[in-house]
DNA sequence: CTTAACTATGAATTAAATTCATAGTATATA
DNA sequence: TATATACTATGAATTTAATTCATAGTTAAG
């Protein structure tokens, strides 16, 4: 059984414009024929007329008029479908979600989406922070696009990208004995209230690759959300914390005309805890353009940074 | 070129349903082959792809959700435009344009329109008073559907039936001379005020068969759109009307109760003035049956009034 | 009353959709 | 770790549908 289709909205959208079969017929590029046949088969199968035939005229009936408003509705919701397709195939549109498994890295994510949305109008860029069983789980289950994270794990289906190497210091406050000191040892922290985010202790370098190597434990640990509050606290000297080199520096350019107490950078061990954020993609992903468009931005904005701060 | 069409979106709705393009294929009477071919050819068409294909299983990509967004806002129109045209095949939905040239009809038409719509709920009914080239000119220009006039002209496409009989009285006041008189003849109009709805004098009765034929005109002619105020005008004893005898009947029905004068119905000329309403429909909406239901229902409402009144 | 500008329609043709047959691949099961 | 199972993909054959061609019929205009 033969329904509705596209085709005969157009059909019916265009006679009405053009006035006859015949002009439709030319807009289309069919012959005057073939509209007929094509009306005409929808006409017996519904046992309607969509027009008067009134000798060489066409006039439409009240069926008519309602299917022409049907397609005016319809058709044009058509046409706009297949522009975003368009867009899709061009790697202009699309749904950017971007999983955070790097607190800090919000800051620095914000500079990222900026230029990108001026390039990518159309994209529509999602940040979440929560995963129910990790950052990678929720790249493979397609809850997410890319995955901003310090521990990339190399598995077939993933690819990696690393966008930016930094330092992992402690930072203290001015009152702080280790402020001036040129790199801090596990044993400093014995006395110290240590403030981190709230996951897992694993995913806290400063325990896995710091004190829990040297077997030392802070006087105790803390967890607070917000790079701002967490910042604030150690600068009032309640406690100290385990941040990127950047972070402080940047807090310390924005604060300190406000006579704010400035903070201070420590080297954790004598060679400091160096890192990298990486950008995790699926493999299947990486063909579209406006998604390894974002990496490249990424990696530039990065750079920018190290050399301004 | 091949475009978005109505296949696509109800394939890309029920394999999103029912979870496989094989359960999808049963469901639209189709093959998996079939299914996977007409996609196959849209992903090509437009560059892009519908589904990830993973092993034995499919997932949407974005462009994928954006198509079954697409497809569960479309897919519904089309099916709900196919169910109203199913109801204007079998007559059940249409608009009903009712043009009246025969102002005492409102209130008649009134009670015919409230059992109607209950048989027709889908049917869209619509009044028109005023035309610009007369009724019969607007039943051509499809400005209105059926035409109540007393006045039928037969031309071909056009069908008239006779839907009532009534008589066109004089009306007056119970302190008229004329009140209790067996007929009234024309020169008994000649102190009268004579008030008439305002059209044109060759379509009023008491004009072309009465007063002209007799060479008098009427003290005055005032002209009055409503029949309410008409017949107030009447009963209060300042003018004359010619109205239908049943309008009088139903007026006395209505207000002597209230203490108001009552108002009398006198026969113009000795054999009284007989005339029919009729309805006038195009000769190619014979096949509505909408519309034949009106015609039909008219002709009952018009029996069940002339007994009761 | 002839021409021009339409639509309708049957038959022929062309194009597209659909199926058939089969290969390929991941998942579940024994 | 085979093996069955439940899927999808795809080329070629087939069927079905769309389109054209050729032509008749109708009306409005010159």
């Amino acid at each position: 059984m033969a329904l509705i289709e596209r085709t005969h909205l157009k059909i019916i959208r265009e006679v009405n414009q053009l006035g006859s079969l015949t002009a439709a017929a030319k807009k289309l590029h069919l012959t005057q024929s073939a509209l007929s046949h094509t009306i005409r088969k929808l006409e017996d199968q519904f046992n309607i007329a969509i027009w008067h035939r009134e000798g060489r005229g066409l006039r439409l009936t009240q069926a008519g008029e309602y299917l022409l408003e049907t397609a005016n509705r319809l058709v044009p919701q058509f046409t706009y479908a297949e522009e975003r397709l368009r867009q899709f195939a061009k790697g202009e549109r699309g749904e950017l979600r971007i999983g955070m498994e790097c607190h800090p890295c919000y800051q620095w994510l914000l500079k990222i989406v900026a230029p990108y949305l001026d390039k990518y109008p159309d994209v529509e860029v999602d940040v979440k922070q929560k995963f129910q069983f990790g950052g990678i789980a929720a790249l493979f289950a397609y809850e997410i696009d890319v995955l901003v994270t310090p521990d990339p794990l190399y598995k077939p289906g993933l690819i990696f990208e690393p966008v930016f190497a930094y330092e992992q210091v402690l930072v203290v406050s001015e009152n702080h004995a280790l402020c001036k000191a040129e790199y801090a040892k596990p044993k400093d922290l014995m006395n110290d209230i240590l403030i981190t985010y709230p996951v897992p202790v694993e995913r806290l370098d400063i325990y896995t690759q710091f004190l829990i190597p040297a077997g030392i434990t802070p006087k105790r640990h803390k967890t607070i959300e917000t790079t701002d509050i967490m910042l604030q606290m150690v600068a009032s000297g309640c406690a100290v914390a385990a941040l990127p080199r950047w972070l402080v520096e940047e807090y310390n350019n924005s604060h300190t005309n406000n006579k704010n107490p400035a903070i201070f950078p420590v080297k954790l061990g004598k060679k400091g805890l160096n890192k990298h954020i990486f950008l995790g993609i699926r493999e299947a992903d990486t063909s579209i353009k406006y998604l390894q468009s974002f990496i490249s931005i990424a990696k530039t904005v990065q750079t920018t940074n190290q050399i301004t701060n």
